[in-house]
DNA sequence: AAGATAGTTAGGCATATGCTTAACCAATCA
DNA sequence: TGATTGGTTAAGCATATGCCTAACTATCTT
């Protein structure tokens, strides 16, 4: 999923989905390169579960799917939680210099 | 930054520095892997902000950077977000089937 | 001073990634 | 029905990535 999130072209493609669902070719014009690139990108942020879609008609649908970024963002949130502790606790040492020290 | 991320091998060490900090032997012992391949994993998550590391004597000492984190955590959210209030506007405009229609 | 320890640099190799073109299928449209 | 539009598959290519080994530097330790 971080990998999917790796490449600037499908986070292009990630917020131009942001702002409402879109068709593959929608999503190929503004990008500079063939539809098969496109396509690629988008099959592998469908692997990752970042985005789905549904074809009617010859037309492919695509959306983002919130609940897959939710799980990045609590991977992210933990590691930095733990540490903005790990520094406040700091803060709080240096700022009281009489407690005992257990180190 | 998510390109950083995007390897297993540097997540591990950032979920070990989320731990506290380590030195760079500490960060390759447990990897199944040379000393100068997790050099350049630290270079990578150092140009990405995501770990800082001073060298005393030595020994270099890394650790995280919290607010590289914030980052990224905000660009997901920002996407999220703005998907879960379109599902939201959909679920009420689905239940409510009296609303006058402004597509 | 000699050796061990911690890290760093350089060069090379195998695989993965991002892209392209060409050919192809399936819904529409004229 | 034949052309067009939207999407898909396949094959190939250039570059990037992740790893290795070998050689080197700087700092302890004895």
């Amino acid at each position: 999923m971080f990998l999917a999130l790796a490449d600037p072209t499908r986070r292009a493609i990630v917020e131009r989905l942001g702002l409402g669902p879109a068709s593959v070719s929608d999503l190929a014009r503004p990008l500079a390169m063939s539809m098969p690139a496109v396509l690629q990108h988008l099959q592998m942020l469908a692997a990752s579960g970042l985005v789905r879609s549904e074809k009617t008609g010859r037309v492919r649908t695509c959306w983002i799917e919130p609940e897959a970024l939710s799980l990045a963002e609590q991977w992210i949130n933990a590691r930095r939680i733990g540490w903005q502790r790990r520094l406040d606790r700091l803060a709080d040492y240096l700022e009281e210099p009489k407690s005992e020290e257990k180190p």
